[in-house]
DNA sequence: GCCATATACTTCAGTAGTGAGATACTTGAC
DNA sequence: GTCAAGTATCTCACTACTGAAGTATATGGC
């Protein structure tokens, strides 16, 4: 006697939202993908990828800073960096204002590098989004945005342990 | 003498693509974020509630079939299938038309966590789409469906070795 | 000034994977 | 039947993190 597969929800509200999870999930991951490749080539992970491109456009910028703008934890960027100084891309610098604090900045090495391997990057995106017009593009954009505002603005959903 | 930060690219269909691809980033991290923590407060990670749910809603699945819908490499699905099994969440099964394969399958008990957690899991991503309208989630899904097909279907980018 | 609290970063043990190679089986050509 | 090539899963060394606790400094109330 074997359990019969359960269905999905077939309320409007609910079967939309998990539909666009999974296409949500599943474009974005496609997408990545050929960021990635974009990148590893170069010797580079996704993330110190986006730490040399967030530094390489926006300047110096403290570690906190660039923690919650490439998303990752505070172990995370102290690690990241650690590899990226190593390596010679980026360096620590001090921060007069705050002596807890510590600026990241790219040596020339780092500029260089990020320099010649962001075009190749943005290329490969324009590329990875082609399948659709810009017109499309422009309206996703808005959609996402959107989308992504409210959900980052929601609280934690109500849990049964709180009353 | 400090290196100035540099421009982003300002021509429409790269900017474009840029754009797309960071709202689509941050909107996906930040519905996941709803969704996965609606799924660790039962004790399990994102991707184990994939494959509960995956088994839930198809019934048994072979290994290969599991790993490809929830995407992840081939050692990953058989660490996630041990680590449901050990807990008595799933089980392994022969497939008698091919003996290299394995079925995975719920247990009884892993049917009846699965079939607890769903609906809040359903509800958190319901309640996470909110941002968005019944009529624009079914266009951001149309948008998406799209993009994610056309970028799976890109082969890798023609790299500069490949003459 | 002194203290409590908050913040910026670091350390470190642990986790959730990846990916290359190994094993076992299947399939089609001959 | 036999073999080569292909496929399904497993093993294992490795990686890129996470998150909690620790250190140093800052900030505001008194």
């Amino acid at each position: 006697m074997s359990i019969e597969p359960a269905p999905l929800p077939t309320d409007p509200p609910t079967a939309t939202a998990l539909k666009l999870f999974v296409v949500l999930s599943r474009s974005q991951a496609a997408i990545a993908a050929h960021a990635e490749a974009s990148v590893v080539s170069h010797g580079l992970t996704i993330t110190e990828f986006a730490i040399l491109e967030a530094l390489y456009h926006k300047g110096p910028m403290l570690l906190g800073e660039v923690q919650r703008k490439i998303l990752v934890s505070s172990g995370g960027i102290t690690f990241l960096v650690d590899k990226l100084e190593k390596r010679g891309f980026v360096r620590r610098a001090l921060c007069e204002r705050d002596r807890r604090a510590r600026y990241a900045e790219l040596t020339p090495e780092g500029h260089a590098l990020i320099a010649r391997i962001f075009p190749v990057h943005a290329e490969a995106i324009r590329r990875a989004m082609s399948g659709l017009g810009l017109a499309d593009q422009r309206e996703a954009i808005a959609l996402l945005r959107t989308l992504g505002r409210e959900a980052e603005a929601l609280g934690p959903a109500p849990s049964s342990i709180e009353g």
